[in-house]
RNA sequence: GGCCCGUUCGUCUAUCGGUUAGGACGCCAGGUUUUCAACCUGGAAAGAGGGGUUCGAUUCCCCUACGGGCUACCA
């Protein structure tokens, strides 16, 4: 039997989880409970200078919002300095670190020179090899050893073999002069603690592993299996940024996209399982694997987006999307449904959800619902509505009251008026839309009645009538 | 500068030496239609460039170009 997948997600609290985040924790949560697994949270906070607890909130929330649910409490990384100081104690005791009193400026005047006569700019410690009996008594660092010649080579799920020279890596620091544990330090010592045995995550880490694999090496840990994805980028191939559209998730929630459709669009974004492109969470954590996951960065899209959306809002089940939909509503501050309002929009949501890609489109098509007599039609439907169109409303309207209250009784009944009248339907569905609804985007005007029912349905084509101009 | 990674239709991608290079979104044309949407039919659309290896390269290797990342007492 296989050691449990043990997957995590760990985000730095400095800002709103971006796009980019959120499709790394979904990957690590695929992975996960694809394998029944375990999925991880562990927030890299060692830098308190931009670590806010803000921010934090704002990666549960997103996180809370895609369903990426993990497993056990949320950790701090800054809370285990204490143990990231007690690996790189052990890591000086037993010689794989050293303590570098080496001034900042000394540093700084080392690279400045390196770089003057074109000579690797990684710093070289002069205190390497120094005898402990010549520290002197001033502030240092903990830095570990690394090795100078060889090579170490990331295996990678994702990238293949990468072989980075040990030259090019230098004796990275582990704990700065106040004693604070580095990030670097911190990553390995968690992962390992936490019994993290894949690590999934941007690409712009991968060199960093052979950092961090260094830290394993030292203290002789067995290392995880690394898959590093490439970012996603703006629609203008550069990096996202917030001016490239790199929005938090929250945003995406406000624009009304529903978290299925958002997960399968992400999933899909970067990983392929051969041709399929619409799929629930339980073919994406069946399908998902590390070697589906391409190699190039992937622009972010929003036309494919809604698309997927719209194929999500169709095939969700009506009760749980009237749920979101009320989510969606708390999430911009706009005021929730009565309990009248709910229980129409859960009537009609069988011929709402086949034509709304996000809700604020789908409320566009509910208007006939939120609306209450009387019906104000906006500028379109009014032109629908002129002495014509009301006389024949007019005539209309006491036949449909004696129709069989059914989707095939209300069609017979229309369409008998309108063989009668010898005109088309469209004739008649225009009026009756404004009537009905007051837009000129709506579900169909049977639908629409069937939901209303036959009293409030009269009374609006009753209004729509009598109203003169 | 040094090191590392990447490059198939506009976009997301399939292909794992031999295909008319497939699918999806979007786009265009036509059809259907009760508005919006949906739907149906058809269409345009791709292997960055140059060298190799090979009977044969999108696929393997090298170079170039372009894009990205790392190179902190940031994460």
């Amino acid at each position: 039997m296989a050691n449990p997948v043990v997957t995590r997600f760990a985000p730095s609290p400095t800002g709103f989880l971006h796009i980019g985040g959120a499709r790394t924790a979904l990957f690590n949560w695929l992975y996960a409970r694809g394998r029944g697994g375990q999925f991880l949270l562990r927030i890299e906070d060692t830098d308190r200078a931009r670590s806010t607890p803000e921010a934090t909130q704002a990666i549960l929330d997103g996180m809370a919002w895609l369903g990426l649910d993990h497993d056990g409490d949320v950790i701090s990384q800054y809370e285990r300095a204490d143990r990231h100081r007690d690996v790189a104690l052990e890591m000086l005791g037993q010689g794989t670190a050293y303590k570098c009193f080496s001034t900042q400026e000394e540093i700084q005047a080392f690279r400045e020179e390196a770089r003057a006569k074109g000579r690797s700019t990684l710093f070289q410690s002069p205190w390497r090899e120094a005898d402990p009996a010549t520290h002197p008594d001033a502030p240092y660092v903990v830095r570990l050893k690394a090795p100078c010649d060889g090579q170490t080579v990331i295996r990678d799920e994702v990238q293949g073999d990468v072989t980075i020279r040990n030259d090019q890596l230098d004796d990275m620091v582990l704990l700065r002069s106040d004693g604070s544990p580095v990030y670097m330090l911190a990553v390995a010592v968690d992962d390992h603690d936490m019994g993290v045995t894949h690590v999934i995550r941007g690409d712009d880490h991968l060199n960093n592993a052979a950092r961090q694999m260094l830290v394993y090496q030292a203290m002789g840990w067995p290392l995880p299996t690394y898959a590093h994805i490439p970012l996603i980028h703006g629609p203008d191939g550069k990096k996202l940024s917030k001016r490239h559209g790199a929005l938090g998730v929250d945003e995406y929630q406000k624009m009304g996209y529903p978290a299925a459709g958002m997960r399968n669009y992400l999933a899909r974004l970067g990983w392929s399982h051969g041709d399929d492109e619409f799929f629930t969470d339980a073919q994406a954590q069946e399908w998902f694997d590390l070697g589906g996951i391409g190699k190039s960065p992937a622009r972010f899209d929003f036309k494919k987006l809604d698309n997927l959306c719209g194929q999500h809002i169709a095939a969700s089940d009506d009760a749980a999307l009237l749920h979101e939909l009320q989510e969606f509503l708390k999430s911009t501050g706009q005021a929730s449904l009565s309990e009248e309002k709910k229980t129409l929009m859960g009537k009609a949501m069988y011929c709402l959800k086949e034509r709304a890609k996000t809700f604020p489109e789908l409320l566009e098509k509910a208007e006939f619902i939120l609306s209450d007599r009387p019906i104000e039609p906006d500028e379109k439907a009014a032109r629908n509505l002129d002495n014509v169109s009301r006389s024949i409303l007019n005539e209309l309207t006491p036949q449909l009251q004696n129709a069989s209250w059914s989707r095939d009784g209300l069609e017979a009944c229309a369409m008998q008026f309108a063989e009668a009248h010898e005109m088309k339907f469209g004739k008649l569905a225009g009026p009756l839309r404004a009537a009905l609804a007051g837009r000129s985007a709506t579900p169909s005007v049977f639908d629409m009645m069937l939901v209303l029912g036959r009293e409030e349905t009269i009374a609006r084509l009753t209004d729509a009538a009598c109203e003169s101009g």
